[in-house]
DNA sequence: TTACGATGGTAACACGAGTTAGTAACGCGC
DNA sequence: GCGCGTTACTAACTCGTGTTACCATCGTAA
């Protein structure tokens, strides 16, 4: 083939063609106000443009205007957990996509656990690759993050963070967390068991959690330790938390998982060792993961707007850097619980 | 704040800082070869550098160079579409997000519809905004994709196209389909119904369709059109399918459908109208998505290694951008049969 | 001494845009 | 017909980096 670069369009050769300066073609086609070009020269401009394809330089843009038109999601896992989370990424991510391209702002993803990239956040911000990041559940001790909030860093969190400085998306956890654990109340149960989504050192988990023993003391109802199980986000771990609940011997007639994928290896076990959901045990999980209703049992379950939560992100993030104002920097995004059919009244009742 | 620009480091700042000219700060970093600068020189703008926090300017050296490091990975579909294929793409791209980052590369994310970006791929390219592509299952009737083809444009897909100068990767979906069908065939059923994932324009589907009559064939057993619906990727839609399946009256004992979520769609039909999975019909899937073994029956699957998929596509796209040559440029890799609860020999057996 | 080759650099140009300051040509009023 | 203002541009600088071509100094061999 011919070198290709022979033939790429610059605006010096649109320029050539249609017999004008560089400048004046910089004019016409970024519609520089102030600025009188004849609609003859205009027209002739626009034309050559277009038989050439000119399509701007990125690189040269970017260097030029010091923008990118460019942000980052950051997922600060490793790749192979990062598969595991993968339900509930794809629904934030396109979220976000909608949200920035909506702008003709552009996302570049990094799904990477924070020992592998290390100075990952300021190399972005600092070699002018990207013009703001969106952090999703960032560690709590993430030092680089709240050293960007001093700053003054244009980064909105997804989840909840302890730099207080940054703007956040989240769900209310606790609150929702309450009003699954308030539904078995509700319909009659006494004695409830928690089985954790993760480590109670991961905030949503510690959260919901919090939301759980809110509900109980709201109701007068004790807290049994031993009723109380953490999960590490997998439905194997769920089938353990399940089996070690059941051979303890304390007694209980509802679980609330706070997490799907856990919740379904709850089932699965309990199921096994010959109890019926929810004619035995009523179980409510937390997140709604698409096809939870397609299940048997369907999972009673808290929905989570992933997409939603995504969507708000974005457009928040965008709106820092064209320097507007965000009038509310922690937004609680509403989720609502799911009535299926793993959740009934005790069997006593 | 003082305007953060007055500190901004480049080379220009840390050569006056090291009392060398800027030609050789950009030597020193780079490691250009065959230049002789003596290490005490290179210690001293080494360590201007370092206090400097040194970053280099993407835009500029992308300007110079002519290379981005950066790839996209598009999925054309709208998003409302995304976050139902979610469970799919999460592991795929978190493999092509794995592959990439290895070589240093970035990688930008859009999961948006052909019509609503139409000279996407182009943009990106000619704007020198990335150096390579990665498409997952584009339409039959892309014409631009088959443009960049026979401009010898670094592209992989993921799937299939009908551009066969485009180097792929993806499984043998009809080969994959065809084992799911020999394992109930081998149990001994006859008559063996098929649900398609979605419908038959799509690539992937019509040759796991081709899979499945393969498999009949092979085994001497006849087509028989009436046990054959559409799906179209949702749960929804396999609950329709088996609901007209039942209906129809035509007897079966078994049924392939190819894409999990449908199939979970099938299993809760069946199970509302008395149909015992797999006692009285058995059902495999196709995909293995997460926690489809955590079901109750466990669902009986292909497993696709979608994190694979994208790791090889995303290593094979960098080697092209590098200019090695591809030793093959259709890679299919391989799927397994997973054997679970929803299967097992036929009732009259 | 002259020539030659390392050694250790630097000046200058390129990449492709955005942007500021300035200017030639023209029309018009007085 | 002189001055002034508007119209329609353009020259020249900027962004921060990669890269080529060149140059001064020093040591050494002929």
């Amino acid at each position: 083939m011919p070198e290709p670069d022979a033939k790429r369009a610059t605006m010096q050769r649109i320029a050539e063609r249609a017999g004008v300066s560089r400048t004046t073609v910089s004019f016409v086609l970024n519609n520089t106000p102030d600025v009188n070009i004849p609609a003859k020269t205009r027209q002739r401009i626009l034309a050559a443009a277009r038989e050439l394809n000119y399509v701007p330089d990125f690189a040269a843009r970017s260097l030029a205007t010091g923008r990118t038109n460019t942000v980052a999601y950051i997922v600060r896992t490793p790749p192979a957990k990062l598969s595991v989370d993968s339900l509930f990424l794809g629904g934030v991510l396109s979220g976000i996509s909608a949200a920035v391209n909506a702008y003709g702002f552009h996302l570049l993803f990094y799904g990477i656990a924070s020992d592998a990239a290390p100075n990952l956040y300021t190399s972005l911000l600092r070699s002018q690759r990207v013009d703001g990041l969106l952090v999703s559940w960032p560690a709590a001790n993430d030092v680089e993050l709240s050293e960007l909030a001093g700053q003054g860093a244009p980064v909105v969190v997804h989840g909840s963070t302890t730099c207080d400085d940054l703007p956040t998306v989240d769900i209310d956890n606790a609150a929702s967390a309450r009003a699954a654990v308030e539904h078995l109340i509700n319909l009659g149960h006494r004695r409830i068991a928690h089985v954790t989504n993760g480590p109670l050192d991961h905030p949503a988990v510690a959260m919901r959690a919090k939301g759980y023993r809110d509900a109980l003391e709201a109701a007068g109802l004790p807290v049994i330790e031993q009723l109380l199980q953490l999960g590490n986000f997998t439905g194997q771990s769920g089938v353990e938390a399940a089996s070690a609940l059941l051979d303890q011997g304390e007694p209980f007639t509802a679980i609330f998982v706070s997490g799907d994928v856990v919740a379904l290896g709850v089932i699965k076990a309990l199921r096994q060792r010959g109890v019926r959901v929810p004619h035995d045990v009523s179980v409510v999980g937390f997140d709604d993961i698409p096809m939870v209703s397609y299940l048997e049992p369907g999972l009673t379950t808290i929905h989570l707007p992933a997409q939603e939560l995504g969507f708000h992100a974005g457009d928040m993030l965008v709106q820092i850097i064209s320097g507007e104002e965000v009038s509310n920097p922690h937004v609680l995004l509403e989720t609502e619980l799911v009535v299926r059919e793993s959740t009934a009244p005790p069997p006593t009742a």
